[in-house]
DNA sequence: GATAAAAAGCGAATATTATTCGGATTTGGT
DNA sequence: ACCAAATCCGAATAATATTCGCTTTTTATC
């Protein structure tokens, strides 16, 4: 089989134990080191069972963050309906962004340490998941703009380079150093000084 | 042979050559993705020659950025020493940064793209190498709130890492995307809004 | 509820590559 | 010119992703 819907019920769960087990072991060995035969045996079938849903082990890793991102986004629109300005709803955004990788720290390293920048993806799919993170603040600082909330002078291409920089470096240090210690504490007067650039 | 400094001429002449075609072949296909062969055959020599020099793969991809790193912090300190204001020095560090990196493209791939996020990185002198950035940009942050540049309630800790993340960021969109186009001419106004943060 | 086709599962090959080994060749000092 | 050390290389070795062919399980149909 290959990466198609599964018919059966079996299938389905088998799916999702394959990737919990790999998010767990690709987390802490890295993709390229990650053995195939860990993830089997963490997800408690043959090596060869894990070919029938994912043709490589790239294809495996990059499967994990597409699902999450799209539901943090979803999760996002949401929430970000019942807020009355633009500035409210970026902040949301970012912060929203920190508090996932918190909650996930197995799936946020996947994504921010090997995915995010990396060389190698080809893969539509993800690379499209990933830009939608930068379309969606870009959207955001021209609405602002427009509605009159901060300067229409600012440019969002580089604010939004910013703001995203600044967010996945923060998550980069506190994943690979649990600096800063308390990440949920420190977002918030993050999000606040970034917030306080856009200011006219 | 291990790592030790070589004693022949012709050695030391190799040990280069292995570099630069390592850096070429690893910003090309990402460090897991190249082949020991490739980079043996880019370099005219034999593949069990390379162990000669550098005892792994890992270890040939982590000696690139370390060397050029090195030389950016020392040609940084030497400009720097001319310069009246703390601003003017980080300003001038940011956008060094920045032209290292369009200067050296292979090199910079290789850098913010496999080993500045890497979960793998073990070795000590990588990661020191990569920890002073952030430790010259914190020192300097503090120096100027000291000299009352910009305010003393700035944490800096913090503003590093929006600085740092920023233009990581903007570096990471130039190496996979090319955008924005002109690196060079983009690198002043971030620098300029970034230190707009700064003002009390 | 028996049966056949489809789907899912697995152990044993296969293929690709990093790494090691042992011996041949080259170098630098005398 | 000669020796010891350094360098170099081709041919094993080892680790591991991926493929293959067969077995077991599931689902649909009567």
């Amino acid at each position: 089989m290959s990466t198609q819907e599964p018919k059966q019920q079996r299938s389905r769960q088998r799916k999702n134990d394959v990737l919990t087990a790999a998010t767990r072991v690709f987390a802490r060995d890295g993709i390229a080191k990650a053995k195939m035969a860990d993830i089997a045996k963490e997800a408690g079938i043959a090596v060869s069972s894990i070919y029938d849903y994912f043709p490589t082990k790239e294809a495996l890793a990059y499967e994990i963050p597409i699902q999450r991102l799209a539901q943090l986004y979803a999760e996002f629109e949401d929430r970000a309906a019942a807020l009355p300005t633009t500035r409210d709803r970026l902040s949301l955004f970012l912060t929203m962004t920190a508090d996932h990788a918190r909650a996930n720290p197995d799936w946020a390293r996947l994504l921010y340490l090997e995915i995010w920048p990396s060389v190698l993806i080809q893969e539509a799919r993800v690379r499209r998941s990933v830009d939608d993170f930068g379309r969606i603040i870009v959207a955001m600082l021209r609405e602002g703009s427009h509605r009159g909330e901060w300067s229409a002078s600012l440019d969002p291409h580089r604010t939004a380079t910013i703001l995203m920089g600044s967010i996945a470096h923060m998550l980069i240090t506190w994943l690979l150093y649990r600096r800063p210690a308390d990440l949920e504490a420190a977002t918030g007067p993050m999000v606040e000084q970034l917030m306080g650039m856009l200011e006219v």
